[in-house]
DNA sequence: GTATGCCAAACTGTATACAAGACCTGCCGG
DNA sequence: CCGGCAGGTCTTGTATACAGTTTGGCATAC
């Protein structure tokens, strides 16, 4: 198993991605294909490549002879994406409780986790101590995905998470959310080590819950109303 | 808003699509662009498009340097997808149902459907009978589909549907079988329009239990194991 | 007879040229 | 002064040429 070299449309891939996830590329910000290849410094095939496979999975809106913007996100979209989540990451919770209880190394890993997140309290509150718990969430969140056995449910949920990624950037981070969500992920894990798959399902949809709620307040939006936000 | 013209890669695309549902590129079957190039008559360019969205879509295996081949199918895959749509499909119906009942027209829609799936006992089995059987089915979870709120639900489900209909294609089907499954398509008929969500979900679930059932019976595997099935 | 190394053919990844449609600007008519 | 039309420019959709890599076969050595 060589690693390959990566394709210079995976390149192209890989980095607009990361762009529109941390909001450098806004949501409605028009994506025309000469500009990318000047930035990217790749000819048009693979930029296109790139947009189609951005497009596939939500980031890129691409409208025929048009071409592509960077998604917009609404309150709708919003709401529709946590209420995706919230359908399939305690199914996965489920699966990783079940992998980490066969699996000892699994078990040591999230283990690990778990002491992680409990360290993050000892620390005075601060941007630092924000940004190394968002880190740690989402390689908690990550290894979550990997322990998920169904393909399809791994699979659906990797291609959410750019969307949340992306939600969290755009959006003021929360310093007082941080610490609740500290505690929120230290329920998951107690529950996911002590083998009980249905408390880990249960902490983890209370814990998408209160997210939502966070944003939606930050973001000064009613869950009802469909307005554009954020750009 | 005029209907484009759709582009070549759509058309490429929706070829192959209804190529690898009906089982006539059987999974295995290699893909080389330049063949693909000679069937289709588009040039490389949309080829290479249908096939990176076909790969998005898991109909496709893409290996790097070595080009693309119709997915496998694995008694695990079925498994994998059973598992994932009793997730996503009772979610669906539930909000189908909400909709049904807030919409009279959509309501009329599936009372119609429910009436046609009834008259098909009517009907004396015969392979006839079990072809607008399944017909009709399709037209019913496509109306289930688009009654659903949920974007991501959605396009989720809908990118199901072709996995689904391979399946159906490549395994034989069982006439014993349409009996008791337009029976299931009634009580979720008749609970989705009583306005019982969680009756339409249930007996969706029953539903893809027996079929996976069915499923496994013809193909003479057993869940569990992970062997290469057709082909 | 088997294993190994090399060569050639084929294929994918990439770049670029060409064609056709969409948008914008400026002019003309009302 | 405003609206519609025409031309030009820019953009996307498509075709094709070019380069690097993988694969399969064949010949040769053991």
């Amino acid at each position: 198993m060589t690693d390959l070299a990566p394709s210079k449309a995976d390149q192209v891939h890989a980095q607009l991605k990361e762009e529109i996830e941390l909001g450098e590329l806004a949501p409605g910000a028009s994506l025309s294909e000469l500009w990318l290849v000047e930035r990217t410094g790749a000819s048009r095939t693979p930029v296109r490549e790139a947009l189609r496979r951005l497009a596939a999975e939500g980031l890129v809106d691409l409208a025929p002879r048009q071409g592509a913007r960077v998604s917009r996100v609404s309150a709708r979209s919003v709401r529709d994406l946590f209420e995706f989540r919230t359908l399939l990451e305690p199914a996965a919770v489920r699966q990783a409780t079940e992998a980490a209880s066969a699996d000892p190394g699994l078990h040591r890993e999230f283990a690990a986790m778990r002491d992680a997140f409990a360290g993050t309290l000892d620390q005075a509150p601060s941007t630092a101590r924000s940004r190394s718990f968002y880190e740690l969430a989402d390689r908690f969140d990550w290894a979550v995905v990997r322990a998920t056995r169904n393909e399809h449910l791994r699979r659906t949920i990797a291609e959410l998470r750019p969307h949340t990624a992306r939600l969290r950037n755009l959006s003021h981070l929360d310093p007082q959310r941080v610490e609740v969500s500290v505690g929120e992920h230290l329920a998951v894990c107690d529950a996911l080590l002590a083998g009980d798959a249905d408390g880990a399902a249960a902490a983890l949809t209370e814990h998408l819950r209160r997210s939502l709620e966070t944003i939606f307040r930050n973001l000064a939006g009613s869950p009802g109303e469909d307005v554009d936000l954020l750009g």
